[in-house]
DNA sequence: TTCCGCCTCTAACTTTCGTTCTATTGCACG
DNA sequence: CGTGCAATAGAACGAAAGTTAGAGGCGGAA
């Protein structure tokens, strides 16, 4: 009976547009259409679509909010976002809410149903400018691990091993020095990043605060 | 002159049949190409390519690496990776070395053409499956800061006053407990948690492992 | 060369942390 | 109306953490 589909969007050449796209395409099924988010969420969970190709502004409760609920009710439910908004809070509310694949109104039919096989068989399609936006906040995250600016290397290597926790004799032997000089080494860490103690110095080394 | 463009690959079949195919397309200009890591590293940052297609598995220096290495030097230059790699590892550290798009080997060319536009267009083109990736760990690392489930309330708000790098004493007074019962939810929390001293409660509370 | 920062080490010391044990109160659930 | 759990508390103790005050070697910069 192919992947089965909903879709919610409040414009009617849209939804309707797509709905008949869809169905040309026979391994799809379009079980039903909705205008709003409130219908789709009393529908869909009854349905247990496979996918939902989801608009962000709807009238009343947005899409994002919308996931949000349905997922809960529906959980083999996939989430294709379908929308004009390109700012980075929406897209990440909206991927934290659940979606897994996101398109922006500019694609294609024809992508958007390479897109939503896709995203059938696990996978995340997505615009490449959506992408990008990804990207860039993964390397920001990422990049953590930094040597702080002020601390030499040596400090350096003593405050990550301090940051998992171990014992100033486990850091000694670590790096097969005493443990006066681990003391040593954290003492000048805490007075160069002006704090009082590990949790502090770990605070203000990595983020956090 | 259309859009500059270098490729690394190690099999002269795919680097041969991309850089034809490419060519036949009026908006690309494929520079050269280079069959190891070392060549592209003396020649590219020369070339100042805005594109270059990299793949991973190449004999001596690997493409991420080399990915390192040039983007230092050309950092006008934007990366593609192609490749058959697609365990987390390797994409994740292909993403943090500066690749910008990511696409896998069973890529059409025609998709390969687009993908090379977008990326160009400040995007981000990859690989159904390896945006799924990215979607993964950035839903779970912005899922932090709720409460510990298995602690309790008051426990949890010990945490969060431990997670500042308070004292026992400072905990009690903001708490208006004594430091004795301070000192016995926190004995608490470490046996839930399982761990053995405050560094670790937090590792293993908020991220960072 | 002299000076300074980094790395190393020792020793003695105070403070804080973390464990263990014991005990009381209050609330919720069957 | 017990049973169980969360929250409270104190005491006592060993184990770490953090402070202070030395001192020597080494390499780079003034």
């Amino acid at each position: 009976m192919g992947i089965t589909i909903c879709i919610v969007e409040d414009l009617d050449e849209v939804r309707e547009g797509l709905k008949q796209f869809i169905s040309l395409n026979t391994e799809f099924n379009v079980l039903d259409t909705f205008s709003t988010a409130e219908e789709a969420l009393n529908e869909i969970p009854k349905l247990k679509p496979q996918i939902v190709i989801m608009d962000i502004s709807l009238p009343g409760m947005n899409g994002i909010e919308c996931i949000r609920q349905v997922k809960d009710k529906s959980p083999i439910t996939q989430f294709m976002m379908f929308t004009v908004y390109e700012n980075d809070e929406k897209v990440f509310e909206a991927l934290k809410a659940g979606a897994s694949g996101y398109l922006l109104k500019n694609t294609g039919l024809v992508q958007m149903i390479e897109a939503l096989k896709e995203l059938h068989n696990g996978g995340s399609p997505m615009s490449a400018n959506i992408a990008r936006k990804l990207v860039t906040v993964f390397r920001d995250k990422e990049k953590e691990a930094a040597p702080i600016e002020v601390l030499s290397k040596r400090e350096n290597e003593v405050l990550q091993l301090l940051s998992k926790g171990l014992l100033y004799k486990e850091i000694s032997d670590q790096l097969s020095i005493s443990t006066g000089t681990v003391r040593q080494h954290i003492h000048r860490i805490y007075e160069k990043l002006h704090v009082q103690n590990r949790t502090e110095a770990l605070n203000k080394a990595f983020g956090k605060n």
